[in-house]
RNA sequence: GGAGGCAUAGCUCAGUUGGUUAGAGUACUUGCUUGACAUGCAAGGGGUCACUGGUUCGAGUCCAGUUGUCUCCACCA
């Protein structure tokens, strides 16, 4: 007795149970053999102490679709999976939990003690979100499972710090960043977030020295003007042209600033006048450089004034300190006026507070020369974005991108290898830890600051497989196939890999770039912790099974494109899921042979002409899902496994084949391998998107290969074609659709059956069908006749000839007549139609030849429509 | 200020290089215990493809412009 699968579809029963046996089997270990093409994926980490969320779910299912589908078509795929330290994220958790918890900071642990934290709060978490992968199905490379701060991570990062620092590329200096007052840190530009904000536009008046005149400037930050080094006008704005080089007096401060001349000042705007404070704003950072102006930094690293400049301000919070201020200028009659108005404002990426811009030692890495290559890359189309728009995005951002700041004030992350030497001042950049300076002897201390985290995700591409060695998997499997991931971060990541491959590996990381969108809710939100609004992957594998949400998630959306994802769509996916289920089960009960007879496909003569339909119909389907896969069209792919699925195979196919399968004998076995190859074909189709439930199914059925996962894709087959039989069936289900029609339309039960003539010059298609005619439109027995005589009966046109059924008690021959009638004018409206456009000149020279042959075979059977329906109005009189 | 996306059925969205009578899911109407599935089956209704021009034998698709909407980037303080 064949094993049966269980009456309701449950996923919780078999999803673990065959990711375990997966696991067992290293399935998703690559192939050595040589003689496979490599493809290869290296997974975006997600963040070591993060939980899995809708995004790396639908990041997680795209690559795992592409990865299972290459496996199948024959390669020997890597997917490389690992996690991110996340620099500051995990920093910030820590020390929450520290806080919460023992009421303690991360000074009072002191640096090595909290780093301590830092690793046991990643032991502990850390196999979490790997777990959650798993859930999912993720086919990833376990074995080679890596971690952005591991040892041979770690390696590559001190590798690249070092080479990059010898050429010249990475240096130290004291330029102007974007500081969070809140992580205590320095952020790239990247990592500021601007938001338009409703703020004021305060005018202040400053006095020129040695005169009663004034120069009004208008600023959004009062505060900052307790460090400002000059006044700017534009050279050429008359109004201000007798001011420039004189001496303005600062209100409350009492200092003396020039009043100096820069093209950068918009003589629109605002007064014309703008304050230029070079510590605390990017722009005028730059006028001072150009103006050797001094640099005064009036905030210290939390945002409170300064002791040193701050005078009565000193310790005050920004905002306090402005209040106070505005205050004191009114007071003064400094102040002109106060406008409303909206302007952007940096916020720290990963805790919202706002930055403050300032001035401090920091590395950088030079960016001009890294970007050539990684520009020359894409440009050139080696490097390709699907969908090919984000290119512009990248090229934009990377053209225009200044130097990045890579130091970080934070403890977690990989600690830039430079060490300092008090005695002599000296400082080497070593990929060793190096204590006693070469110079003078003396002791070294390291630097105290790390890098930004994405220092390291740049270089995951090679340092993932071993690189500053010579791997084997290097050398197999970079450049990686394709980069899956979210536009979000082609910023942050894609760019920063792209120059990083170019510049160590003299090689692009990847092929193509292979861009989503968001996962939003079913209101078109983002799914954000603070809305409260995010789907919990996890509850929705719990409910539905992880492959009704990869379903869910891989079909319905172009790439690149924002999504949706609803209750209503979880369901239809879960409602597919069963249905392929009772598909499967409908043809496993009837299976009573042996495997190895089932499993051979029918010779041509023995099969009827739904057979090859369906299978020509599947071969087509194959080539369907192969090309869009190679596209990229996913979403496409899937979509074409479900109609063929649930139309075609079991709406039509199961139906039309259950009048042989409940026989014995020679025809019922042919059906059943018909049935069992064609199933067989769909799961294997289906098994990238939907890994468990394909399995699951495979195992039950006759099978050859020892999982679904290791056999071959199917793919296009020319023998496989069946051209004449489709169009029989074509012209068999017309009929049945019509007659069902006009069944439904005037309320005859399928259960009551009437005789059905055919006058058709196809009267072999349809003695062939004539048993699936009987059960599949009610007929009680089907004749074909060259002549109908009676007048009594249903007509009905097709282009497969008139068909009458007697019927008639339920018929109005006055409603009837003008159907036919309403018919025949909306047939000779569409012959009309076509004739006009085949006689056109224009279109039948222009035209492909295949168009026009389509015209034709239209036209040919809207012919046979009107042959049809002037037959049946004959009838009629 | 620059760049880009989106606008197609009541709703959510597909529609690949221009080529049948523009599709799916869902919702809706009607009928159905049809030898797996009511998480189902059958038959329906529902669209001026945002608007205006243009290119073409042919435009939802390409081009220009308009409107609405969302997003990203940018040093107008």
């Amino acid at each position: 007795m064949r094993k049966e699968l269980a009456k309701n579809y449950s996923p919780r029963e078999f999803e673990d149970r065959i990711y375990k046996t997966w696991c067992e089997k290293k399935y998703f270990e690559p192939d050595s053999d040589e003689k496979k093409p490599a493809f290869s994926i290296v997974i975006p980490p997600p963040n070591v102490t993060g939980q899995l969320h809708m995004g790396h779910a639908l990041d997680e299912t795209l690559q795992d679709v592409l990865v299972r589908t290459k496996r199948m078509q024959g390669y020997s795929t890597l997917w490389v999976p690992g996690t991110d330290h996340a620099g500051i994220a995990t920093q910030i958790k820590v020390e929450e939990s520290l806080r919460v918890n023992e009421g303690l900071t991360r000074y009072d642990l002191g640096r090595e003690k909290f780093l301590e934290r830092v690793w046991d709060w990643k032991n502990q978490y850390g196999n979490r979100i790997i777990s959650q992968l798993k859930k999912l199905g993720s086919s990833c490379d376990w074995s080679r499972e890596r971690f952005t701060m591991d040892e041979g991570c770690s390696r590559a990062v001190r590798e690249v710090f070092v080479n990059l620092y010898n050429k010249g590329l990475i240096y130290r200096g004291y330029r102007i960043i974007n500081w969070c007052p809140r992580c205590l840190t320095a952020l790239s530009d990247a990592e500021v977030e601007y938001t338009e904000q409703p703020g004021s536009f305060w005018h202040i008046r400053y006095p020129v020295k040695g005169s009663d005149e004034f120069v009004t400037i208008a600023t959004t930050r009062p505060e900052t003007m307790l460090g400002d080094t000059a006044v700017a006008v534009h050279p050429e704005d008359e109004r201000y042209a007798h001011l420039v080089g004189k001496t303005l007096i600062l209100p409350i401060v009492n200092r003396e600033i020039p009043v100096i001349a820069d093209e950068y000042v918009e003589r629109d705007f605002g007064t014309g006048c703008v304050k230029i404070t070079p510590a605390h704003d990017p722009t005028d950072f730059e006028v001072g450089a150009r103006h050797n102006l001094p640099i005064i930094k009036v905030m210290n690293d939390d945002a409170t004034i300064s002791a040193e400049y701050g005078g009565k301000y000193a310790g005050m919070e920004r905002y306090e300190a402005r209040r106070a201020l505005v205050s004191d200028l009114e007071e003064g009659g400094y102040l002109v006026k106060i406008e409303p108005c909206s302007h952007n404002v940096g916020t720290c990426y990963r805790c919202k507070t706002t930055v403050e811009p300032l001035t401090c030692d920091q590395w950088f890495v030079k960016m001009a020369p890294l970007a050539k290559p990684a520009l020359e890359v894409v440009e050139s189309g080696e490097v390709k974005f699907e969908p090919e728009r984000f290119s512009k995005i990248y090229i934009n951002w990377m053209e225009n991108c200044h130097d990045w700041c890579i130091s970080r004030q934070l403890w977690w992350g990989h600690r830039i290898p430079a060490f300092y030497c008090d005695a002599c001042g000296h400082m080497e950049v070593s990929k060793e830890d190096i204590t006693v300076c070469p110079k003078c002897g003396g002791a070294l201390r390291q630097e105290e600051d790390v890098l930004d985290t994405w220092f390291s995700s740049a270089l995951w591409p090679f340092s993932t497989m071993g690189w500053p060695d010579k791997t084997a998997d290097l050398e197999r499997y970079y450049p990686t196939s394709v980069l899956v991931t979210g536009y979000d971060i082609i910023f942050f990541w894609v760019s920063r890999m792209i120059f990083s491959g170019m510049e160590h590996m003299g090689k692009k990381p990847f092929s193509t770039v292979f861009i989503h969108g968001l996962v939003r809710d079913a209101q078109g939100r983002k799914m954000s912790k603070s809305l409260g609004n995010g789907i919990d992957p996890l509850k929705v594998i719990e409910e539905y099974g992880a492959d009704a949400l990869r379903f869910a998630l891989a079909t319905g959306n172009a790439p690149g494109n924002d999504m949706r994802f609803s209750d209503e769509k979880i369901e239809s996916a879960r409602n597919f899921a069963n249905k392929l289920w009772n598909a499967s089960r409908f043809v496993l009960m009837n299976l009573t042979e042996e495997d190895g007879e089932l499993l051979t496909l029918p010779k041509d003569e023995d099969m009827t002409i739904e057979d090859k339909w369906v299978l020509s119909r599947f071969n087509s389907l194959a080539k369907t899902v192969n090309d869009n896969v190679d596209s990229y069209e996913l979403g496409v792919a899937l979509q074409e496994i479900y109609s063929f699925t649930w139309d075609t195979f079991c709406d039509w196919y199961i139906e039309m084949a259950k009048s042989r399968i409940f026989d014995t004998g020679a025809a019922s076995l042919t059906a059943k391998r018909v049935l069992v190859h064609v199933l067989t074909g769909i799961l294997k189709l289906l098994h990238p998107y939907m890994p468990f439930i394909t399995e699951e199914i495979y195992q039950a059925l006759p099978h050859s290969d020892e999982s679904i996962m290791i056999s071959a894709y199917p793919k296009f087959c020319e023998s496989l074609v069946y051209k004449a039989d489709e169009e029989d069936v074509e012209r068999i289900i017309t009929a049945i659709t019509a007659i069902r029609a006009r069944r439904a339309e005037m309320n005859v039960p399928p259960s009551k059956k009437a005789k059905l003539y055919v006058v058709t010059k196809y009267k072999d298609t349809f003695l062939r069908a004539a048993k699936i005619l009987e059960k599949l439109a009610s007929a009680s027995e089907v004749i074909i006749t060259d002549e109908y005589k009676s007048d009594d009966a249903v007509a009905i046109a097709t282009d497969a000839g008139s068909l009458y059924i007697p019927l008639s008690e339920v018929i109005d021959f006055e409603k009837e007549r003008a159907r036919l009638l309403s018919e025949q004018k909306k047939n000779d409206g569409e012959i009309e139609r076509i004739e006009k456009k085949l006689s056109n000149e224009g279109f039948v020279s222009k035209a492909p030849a295949q168009v026009i042959e389509g015209e034709r075979a239209k036209l040919k059977r809207y012919l046979e429509v009107r042959e049809a329906l002037a037959q049946s109005l004959a009838k009629l009189g």
